[in-house]
DNA sequence: CCGCTATAGTTCAACATTCAACCGATGGCT
DNA sequence: AGCCATCGGTTGAATGTTGAACTATAGCGG
């Protein structure tokens, strides 16, 4: 922190744009996973939902929903549990690989998702998208797409 | 997500960053916080020590810290709680007000932020300031200074 | 100075996440 | 076929986080 001639630190505009990143980020999650416990949620079972929602037959293998998220494997088994015992979501067995599982959208997990996904793209909009003027939330786009693209699968 | 014509839901580029920044947040921090276990301790943790290190004796209230970490009183007192038996942080009771409490960073504290912090600022650069153009990483400072102004304190 | 409400911080229990150990299935190799 | 390293997923225990209840102090209005 002090005579360090190896260290290339951010400079003061660095400085502040990660900090401002870190803070935005706490609020923003905060504010969104607080704004779906109205539907009975968080931001982390709702992206699950979605995920699930967008494949074909709404059912996604569990290795793939964890790699999409981001997430051990351990986490989306304990909380695919909680969404199945929610009745949101079903696990069936994979017949072709019969070490693998299918995570499925139920229909009162589609009904829940079609409730809550207005409520939510307007807290992205309100606290995020409208905020940002077009050019620079197309170069927030740019930079966390170079982000995941560079640090890569786990 | 079909037929929904009061909803403004996001267009296919907006949608690409919105998914981008998600995965590339979980992908970074992830990261960091990996590149921090050699030290002992996690990103979380980290950031404690840092503001610590930036204040004023070395020291702040607890509430003071919670809130520029947007974190709840309740996690703050567990968090410093392990980084007290871990000999990183002292806490003292504020004359001023009794109710008070001072975090204040002990030597160990400063000695172990002495030692991380270079190796977190380069896994910071490497994994997102150098990957993002000047322009485009000074577009995410002001996108998220923006979110962080607009949401608030708790 | 009293009474009231608000603030600072902690505690406890419920809940979520992590990490390592584990089990069965798979697929490549001989 | 038989071996073995790897994969897909789950389990359980330890660890971390949340949220509400609680204690103590502050500070305001009368």
């Amino acid at each position: 922190m002090t005579i360090d001639t190896g260290t290339r630190w951010l400079n003061a505009e660095q400085q502040v744009a990660w900090r401002a990143y870190l803070l935005g980020t706490a609020r923003l999650m905060a504010k969104l996973d607080d704004d779906l416990r109205r539907f009975g949620i968080g931001i982390n079972d709702y992206e699950i939902l979605v995920r699930l929602s967008e494949s074909p037959e709404r059912r996604l293998r569990m290795a793939d929903l964890a790699d999409r998220l981001h997430q051990s494997r351990s986490r989306l088994t304990h909380t695919v549990g909680r969404l199945e015992t929610a009745e949101l979501v079903r696990r069936t067995s994979c017949t072709s690989d019969k070490r693998g599982v299918w995570a499925e959208l139920t229909d009162a997990g589609f009904a829940l998702l079609e409730q809550a996904a207005p409520y939510h793209v307007e807290g992205v909009r309100e606290n995020l998208v409208d905020l940002a003027g077009t050019e620079d939330f197309a170069a927030v786009g740019r930079v966390f797409d170079a982000v995941a693209e560079h640090i890569g699968q786990r």
